[in-house]
DNA sequence: GTTCCGCATGAATCGATAG
DNA sequence: ACTATCGATTCATGCGGAA
């Protein structure tokens, strides 16, 4: 019925239609912004977007599994000097379709885009909403747990100007990929802002986030073996974070371009060892609500 | 007429209307949050605080210099499960009372309050909503300049022979184009995601932010002597930022404790010695938009 | 095997210019 | 008047190759 780990290529809406109701454990997702790269991708008017998109949002309801979630990476951009409020519409309007938004969070960009305007600083910020069918749903806390170091009570207990200036730590992140670097460190749980770096190297796609942006979500929402699932996959970060977390995957991309391109960065990922012992156990397992 | 450097005790909406047209330079103001417990502050119910705060904001746009700056400090809390959309509401009916919703700056806490929940992480970040008049506003970018990043001390410390090339030749694209303009470079311009650490010390008043807060705010959009409006003043931070930053501020407050308060913390502050070269002079100003 | 250095690039935005 | 295109501006990161 639904085949796993694959990208299916075709237009979002009706690809959702083939998939069964109530299968997926967590939906992670960036959509194309409003009126934005006409050249690389379909551009969405703003005016149209809400409507382009509600369609979309209703077979997500329908595909996702009761206790699942949902995770819209968006932000609006700023146009004759405001901000476009199409994101706001569309969060009001989710919910009216019966979608329950649950938080937002931040991803808080340590290199964003450069540049210097006389109205406006770079823009260092993307929304991750958060949005579920029903209070009750699965979350996985202790997989996600950052270590702190004995810096941060010195830091903290000391407030000063300093406080206003940049950001040099690497907690918040809490994505260390070396875990010799949590030996002999607490552990704490994170917040609802994620302070990661995008991926700027070559990716071919022109809207990529950094793997660890899903990889976060992932861990968070669901356990090795569970079904993911991206309806925009762009050049396939996310199957990648599923892959090497042993989760499935399922994709859909409208592009024929992006297809190949997902499928040759997929090809490139080395499967993990299934772990002996399983990060998120029956006994990890917290249903929250 | 305006009486400055004072705080005015009561309804907000009342003692407005005795302030007259466009003479305030910036409005900073965290007002109280929708809430049902009603024992810390005037609680506004969830579904009526549109309605209550719209009348106030009309206000506002009045009394606000052409060219002057809304920032709204603000955050919806979760409640049975849900990020309360009150918000997003707010920000569409003040567009459509004629405001300008220029940015959204986030407030990264660095040290955010405790707590667990199971389905929740630790909120961790607040909204400030940059509202303006017309497209043109004043802004004083450079006076909050930040360090620039440690990258730059490995990377200009010594340029290369190509670097010095290309910067000769000025040719090339992008970056590169003027490597010289970085050759000593210390300070950056920031972004729109501000990392503060929260203040313990405001015990007496429930909704106390940091002080360094609205300083980063009236350096932003203030010149010294500029006039700065908080409707809500609560315990008084923003005059206090005031006061250190030589400008003046307008407080209102409906609690009279709260009032009381803020005058003592007032008393404490320590007013600065005019300096010799103000940091924002006529040749720093720079018109938006 | 590490460390260091050069370099390309990234969901940007505004104002001016051209059609 | 209104839209489309283009140049100018700006900062941090990861990658690949070299030391």
């Amino acid at each position: 019925m639904l085949k796993l780990d694959s990208i299916i290529e075709g237009n979002c809406t009706s690809v959702l239609q083939t998939i069964p109701d109530n299968c997926v454990d967590l939906i992670f997702t960036s959509p194309p912004y409003a009126d934005n790269r006409k050249n690389t991708y379909q551009g969405i008017a703003i005016d149209e977007y809400v409507d382009w998109f509600l369609p979309v949002s209703a077979e997500l309801k329908r595909v996702l599994k009761p206790e699942g979630t949902f995770i819209l990476n968006i932000k609006e951009r700023a146009v004759n000097g405001e901000r476009q409020t199409y994101v706001l519409e569309l969060i009001l309007a989710m919910r009216r379709q019966g979608w329950l938004w649950t938080e937002e969070f931040i991803w808080h960009k340590k290199n964003c885009y450069p540049g210097k305007w006389p109205n406006r600083f770079r823009d260092a910020w993307e929304r991750c909403l958060q949005f579920n069918k029903q209070k009750h749903f699965k979350m996985y806390q202790e997989s996600v747990m950052v270590p702190i170091g004995d810096w941060s009570n010195k830091r903290l207990a000391r407030l000063s100007d300093t406080d206003l200036k940049r950001d040099e730590s690497r907690v918040g992140s809490g994505f260390g990929k070396n875990i010799s670097n949590w030996l002999g460190k607490e552990v704490v749980y994170p917040t609802n802002v994620l302070h990661l770096a995008t991926e700027c190297a070559n990716r071919g796609h022109s809207a990529s986030f950094p793997v660890v942006l899903p990889s976060w979500f992932i861990k968070l929402f669901t356990n090795q073996g569970d079904i993911v699932l991206d309806p925009f996959m762009g050049s396939g970060t996310t199957a990648i974070a599923c892959i090497e977390l042993a989760r499935h995957y399922v994709g859909i991309e409208a592009m024929h371009k992006y297809c190949v391109l997902a499928e040759q960065q997929i090809a490139k990922v080395k499967r993990p060892q299934i772990p002996l012992i399983p990060e998120n156990n029956s006994s990890d397992k917290v249903y929250a609500g």
